[in-house]
DNA sequence: TCGCTCGTTTAAACCGGTTCAAACGCGAGA
DNA sequence: TCTCGCGTTTGAACCGGTTTAAACGAGCGA
């Protein structure tokens, strides 16, 4: 008697049939008006939702689509992205009652996951997120059947829908502004070079030197995470010609190599500009406060769902360009120290 | 032909029932070690994975558990605790096959967001996190019959599992630390009101200092943002009887109050020492680096999630109490300033 | 009045598992 | 030889929806 309420319990108390009461539910065409009004005071009256299950099974749907996000067991919690950007999906999702499956995983087991994920039947598709030089997983899922968008890859996956923000502009706009400030030794220190995204940031910074006539500066691996972007700023302000202007690949990098350029006495942005990537909360309130390069992750998130969603429910693999990031010019930048 | 293969097809080529494929799969005792052997035959040669939506449907049980994350859009992202604890989740689940359905909503949807996780039934049991004084969802959960695991709430929850981290020593012990540097003048920069949490650590602040026979000093609002710790911080440091130590809510807070406090000439930890609470990952990276509490959020994660199981699937509501948090000292607390 | 549409409704099969009462086969005890 | 008991297996109902082909009934033209 506390039992939910079924399609039954709803067709009776309508004096319809099940199947009535079914296309009722899904607005199906052919329901005249006043058998439509009283399946709806009943399911109303009865407070009937239909079962998920139940609805899953008969239609093979799962109304859900997956997230994998694939870390070292330390590093999560280091990337400002995902938050932002499963709020994003979820602002699209919920409009359809949709569900967001999560699923943190290191990178061992990653490629079990979405094996997973597909036998389970758990959703109807997925995010590719971080891609990596030579992934196997756009390959994997396509193989396998499920719809999925890759994001923040170009086009160039077969039968896979993308979604891209373009770094280039956002990172030549950081070569330029530093140039503009007549810096002319300008070093990197880069993410993993697995990352197809960490390959293009790197790119766009060599491409933005060679269009402005400057020979590259040195690039040391920063691996995104603090310890790598210190050890990464030790060997660069120790070398003989050190260079006035680090960009970093990621915010994260950037804060921990202006802690260790004030370790050894630098001052900043004085003796050396420092440009980040991410916008971090704090990116704001480091001293000096950090240039860095902000993208929407929430608006990737969203641009994202609705491909998946189309590529889900049509079939199609649509590639949507988002708005290029923006570079937040604050006081780690500044004026190239004179030439010694 | 490329259809899935169902419980029947296994059946069919091990030549027994579908309920003999049952039994077997969910390793019902009164099987035949040979007929079992058959039938795991069967299911590997065909490749057979049985389908979560039929289960569910005649299980009742969605093998999932769901996590809802509220927070206001623009701070998505600024909260550490989230993505530790929600790998802490997804290592204790994946043992059993099961998922984790999330969430992001905001303050004004969340109880709909409840409701409906419960209408879906897509979820066998919910984590309960970030309560509030006079939270309405422990009643709500009950009421709707959802199991539910609340996080950082000590057992005064009727009816319902808790897994809870005494915040008291670890804010104990970092007054303790300060009284010990000589530090006789200590504010707090709180976090909202509302939050059980954030009115336990202040709780456990005033009784640090009631026990060392200090003063209370002052307690600002620091919304556990950047904007709230720097304006706190401005109001502390202009003060007439400027304290000598700061203990904020969180790192954010605390890193942005560090920034105001530099702008303003302060040396730290000279003039200023300053505490934090979350051990960020940027903590050890700002000048100087945080003195903070660490707590694992990884394995509050395990063990919420051990606990809602229990729940799910015995009905009882275990208490658990977590390791506390650990004093992480660092550059930001240092010897008080001799008096003026 | 008969036959035909056309719009509306429905019975029944189906999705792919789980579960329980009943049937079965076989060896032991009477 | 017959019965009983036990371990094993199975048929059939069930979970709660969706879907399709067919039935229904009212209106209309011939």
């Amino acid at each position: 008697m506390a039992r939910r309420p079924t399609i039954a319990d709803v067709a009776q108390l309508a004096g319809v049939s099940r199947a009535t009461v079914s296309f009722v539910l899904n607005d199906r065409p052919g329901v005249a008006a006043a058998t439509q009004e009283r399946v709806r005071a009943a399911a109303g009256q009865l407070g009937w939702t239909p079962s998920r299950s139940a609805r899953a099974l008969s239609t093979g749907r799962a109304r859900a689509v997956g997230l994998v996000l694939t870390r070292e067991p330390d590093l999560i919690g280091t990337d400002p992205f995902f938050p932002a950007f499963m709020a994003g999906i979820e602002s699209v999702i919920s409009e359809s009652g949709d569900g967001l499956m999560l699923h943190v995983t290191s990178p061992r087991n990653e490629m079990d996951t979405y094996r997973r994920l597909v036998d389970d039947q758990r959703v109807d598709g997925v995010f590719l997120t971080d891609l990596r030089v030579g992934d196997p997983r756009p390959e994997l899922l396509r193989e396998l059947g499920l719809p999925a968008v890759a994001v923040g890859a170009d086009d160039g996956v077969e039968g896979i829908a993308t979604v891209n923000l373009d770094d280039r502009p956002v990172v030549a706009g950081a070569v330029h502004h530093l140039v503009g400030l007549g810096h002319r030794h300008i070093a990197y220190v880069a993410g993993p070079a697995e990352y197809l995204h960490a390959q293009r940031r790197l790119g766009a910074w060599r491409d933005a030197l060679a269009e402005a006539g400057l020979p590259q500066g040195p690039v040391l691996p920063g691996g995104f995470t603090a310890e790598g972007g210190a050890l990464a700023t030790q060997a660069l302000i120790t070398r003989g010609d050190r260079p006035t202007a680090i960009v970093y690949a990621n915010d994260l990098s950037a804060t921990a190599g202006m802690a260790v350029a004030q370790e050894a006495g630098l001052r900043m942005p004085d003796d050396l500009s420092v440009v980040g990537f991410d916008d971090v909360p704090l990116a704001s309130w480091t001293r000096p406060s950090l240039t860095t390069c902000r993208a929407d992750a929430a608006s990737w998130g969203r641009a994202a769902t609705r491909a998946l969603i189309e590529t889900i429910e049509h079939g199609t693999t649509p590639h949507v360009e988002l708005d290029p990031a923006a570079l937040m010019v604050r006081d780690s930048t500044g004026p190239a120290p004179a030439r010694p």
